[in-house]
DNA sequence: GCCAGATATTGACATATATCAATATTGAAT
DNA sequence: ATTCAATATTGATATATGTCAATATCTGGC
């Protein structure tokens, strides 16, 4: 890990990246890989990529948190998953219609590296190990939508809401207590609920003393429970 | 298209394979990739891979269909997609855990063949061309499943009946007639309804005219009119 | 410190969808 | 043709979840 942040055409720029995804490229491939990358910041609430757009870069988060979301029907939002430093995001149309499948959202400030996309397909098509890595990368996500699809169909609003409450404290924020920049829309986004409904949900939560909430600040006191919640359907 | 169905070793075994999906591979790359293939004829309702169990093989629809399952909780199941001739499937865990990630039912008399997954990523681990193409298969479906996620948490049940139908009469089916093996059940599980709320809600599209039903053979009368209530939400 | 707009909360009520139980129909085996 | 099990249908009712409207709280700029 060096710290390249300020660098702009640093080499090791994505050497942040998911340790394996990139495993195997050596310099030569790197720069083929990041000729013509950018290296951007972009403050809390700024769109990064919009669903429908041309895909003209792949991006890894460097610092920060971005949500995917896309556009459901009559105005509604689903929210897909929160990328961290370390993930790839917006590739998802590589290769089929070369749009943008998400709007990709700044939720903190962010620095993301974004790599020209005829350079990622290049080396994928020189360098195998690194097409290997990817496939693993989109059929790791390919199951996670999977479980999301399940899961919101058939879990009742409490059970879709501890998961989400254990997605925010194992996943993205690896700790019990966290404060996050998601608004109550968004966190309804992600169950596919009304915030009405997450509201409701959550004050439950509290009264039963499994969590306290303290404005966008969680703490979770009693995970053991909220995994019950979240295993019973 | 070769008709090789009932020879054991023949190398274009996977010849009616989705035409890009194999793009690319020499005569001693197949060697690789149908060493230790087999070729397995399955009865309807028979059951080709368990969810959970080791992935062995990748396999691919040479005749007939093939359904994809998962449980959900509670007893509850769903219906992934359906699989036609020229598709791969069963190869959801690769990569990640090894495991399979659907059940993979026959829903017709079929015949799969059967890639030893060694072999499968052994042609991977060589052949870029394969390797990419492959990424683009899993992107695509990516897409669709994302686009289903989205829009069983978002649209009204009639609006989902009519999702199904269109997809059974425009990519399943290829007919605005078809007969399916599919229960009513499976078509719930798709939908995520029970087979009740099915029911109802077929039974209101033939009462306004726009399909009509004998058993198990659907006929879409108004296609107009279905596309209408699958765009409203 | 104060204000305006964004966000969050609460309550009353409407409605979409599931559940349960009864009955009907179909299809395969005899 | 008859029977049995699987599947499909229907109706009555319960429940989960959404909608709408009113109020409260927070937050950032002056």
């Amino acid at each position: 890990m060096f710290d390249c942040y300020n660098v702009k055409n640093c080499a090791e720029c994505c050497c942040n990246v998911k340790p394996t995804l990139f495993f195997g490229l050596g310099k030569e491939d790197k720069e083929v890989l990041y000729q013509d990358r950018l290296e951007i910041a972009f403050k809390a609430g700024e769109t990064i990529f919009k669903e429908d757009m041309a895909l003209t870069h792949i991006a890894c988060v460097k610092e920060g948190f971005v949500k995917l979301s896309t556009e459901a029907n009559h105005s509604r939002n689903f929210l897909l998953r929160i990328c961290q430093p370390g993930e790839l995001f917006g590739g998802m149309g590589l290769y089929v219609n070369e749009v943008h499948q998400a709007t990709c959202t700044a939720i903190t400030p962010v620095k993301v590296c974004l790599i020209n996309i005829n350079s990622f397909k290049n080396t994928l098509q020189s360098i195998n190990r690194f097409a290997i890595e990817l496939i693993k990368d989109l059929n790791a996500k390919a199951l996670l939508s999977k479980k999301q699809a399940v899961d919101l169909t058939s879990k009742s609003m409490a059970s879709r809401v501890a998961d989400m409450l254990l997605y925010l404290s194992d996943i993205v924020y690896k700790s019990e207590t966290f404060t996050t920049s998601l608004k109550r829309q968004d966190l309804a986004d992600y169950c596919a609920l009304t915030k009405e409904s997450m509201i409701r949900i959550l004050k439950d939560l509290k009264e039963s003393g499994i969590i306290t909430i303290k404005n966008n600040s969680f703490q979770i006191h009693n995970i053991h429970e909220l995994r019950k919640i979240s295993n019973q359907y």
